[in-house]
DNA sequence: GTCTATACAGGGATAGAC
DNA sequence: GTCTATCCCTGTATAGAC
């Protein structure tokens, strides 16, 4: 058995999250084997003949699912921002304070980006190789998740619970820190994702001025 | 005259940087075009027919100054991160206090990162096209940059100026700041590169507990 | 050091059988 | 839907003249 070829690969996590789309067994191999290969390698630097590879398929089984190696690349960003979105929602969603539920959007979205790291990779760095249509369409659900975190700082400003004096710069800010554990986080690091989630949430408090995390 | 082509790109801030080195003028040529296509297109995206075209001469010219694509690639990223090095550890031994030294550090770098966007989007997103010697380079050079930060933020904690609970967490988040404005920023955004930089200023000093600016 | 010309490997995508 | 075989283009790098 070769675990870099056919078998599970470091997108594993991002399987059990695509599976709730119930996509066909061979479109799912060729997605899961792209996630990886895109990630390590980048789009230009992936082959159609890598990706059939690493599914353990032919080439030419790539264009059963796809009509080319870009739309394969849209689907990944597009599925995987759609399950980013729906999370970073639902946590912003709780019944809680506006600190409560930054402390919540941070922690989930930053331990997100470590788990999922092949597929936060793709999506963050990859924007490039996408054709101007499908890089509207996923900017476009980019700046969903802007505007929840933005909400909820404006939230507390407005409440009088955070002091911040530029909502978007604050905005800005706390997605650096989420979204930049893609860049510098590795598997093996001293960290669990988890662990990472919850330091970058007590960052994400002080910043906006709120000196202990909310329990 | 076709600014795309042979004409000054988005690399011209960078241009005034790499001079210091005094390169021959195809070889500058070559390695300016290189930074834009790379940044634009991705090391794998770009030919190097593309590169040459840039820098107005023939494919083959390219071969003259370097032995490969990839040497150009780490030409780039060497000399690029040797003089952000440089730049970095001049804020960080100002007769300052802590305070004024992350703040004199995070102010310059962030807006380093986005006055040389091209060239920083290149090193940070660029490094898994290096040949594994290089990128054990090039990564040395970013530690750098990170034990700059980290020694600064020890300082601040260990005279009692800064109210840190883990140094090393906190660099972390401060590099995020600096460094993901490398992939939000835009040319024509509304705040100019040394606002930027004085806006992560303010939100690194929150970060490590000084309330406001230091002056 | 720059050019023109070109070698030759690897790429995306398709044809047609099963 | 998957395979084998293949088309044809693009890409890196080199040869050899100036």
């Amino acid at each position: 058995m070769d675990g870099t070829k056919a078998g599970p690969g470091l997108a594993e996590p991002f399987a059990a999250l695509v599976d709730q789309y119930q996509f066909p067994a061979g479109y799912r191999r060729m997605l899961l084997a792209a996630v990886d290969a895109f990630a390590e390698h980048g789009f230009h630097g992936t082959s159609t003949r890598d990706i059939a590879a690493r599914a353990g398929m032919s080439p030419a089984a790539l264009y059963a699912h796809f009509s080319s190696k870009e739309e394969l690349l849209h689907t990944i960003m597009a599925s995987a921002l759609d399950l980013t979105v729906a999370m970073v929602s639902g946590e912003a969603s709780r019944p809680a304070s506006p600190a409560g539920r930054l402390q919540a959007v941070v922690t989930a979205l930053s331990a997100w980006q470590a788990y999922h790291l092949p597929v936060a990779r793709v999506v963050l760095y990859q924007l490039d190789a996408l054709a101007p249509e499908h890089l509207a369409e996923v900017t476009g659900k980019m700046r969903k998740i802007d505007r929840i975190v933005r909400a909820i700082i404006a939230d507390g400003a407005s409440v009088g619970d955070f002091t911040v004096t530029d909502i978007s710069a604050t905005a800005t800010a706390t997605l650096s820190l989420c979204l930049d554990v893609a860049r510098w986080y590795h598997p093996g690091y001293r960290r669990t994702p988890q662990e990472i989630g919850e330091m970058n949430a007590r960052t994400a408090l002080r910043i906006v001025g709120v000196p202990e995390p909310a329990t």
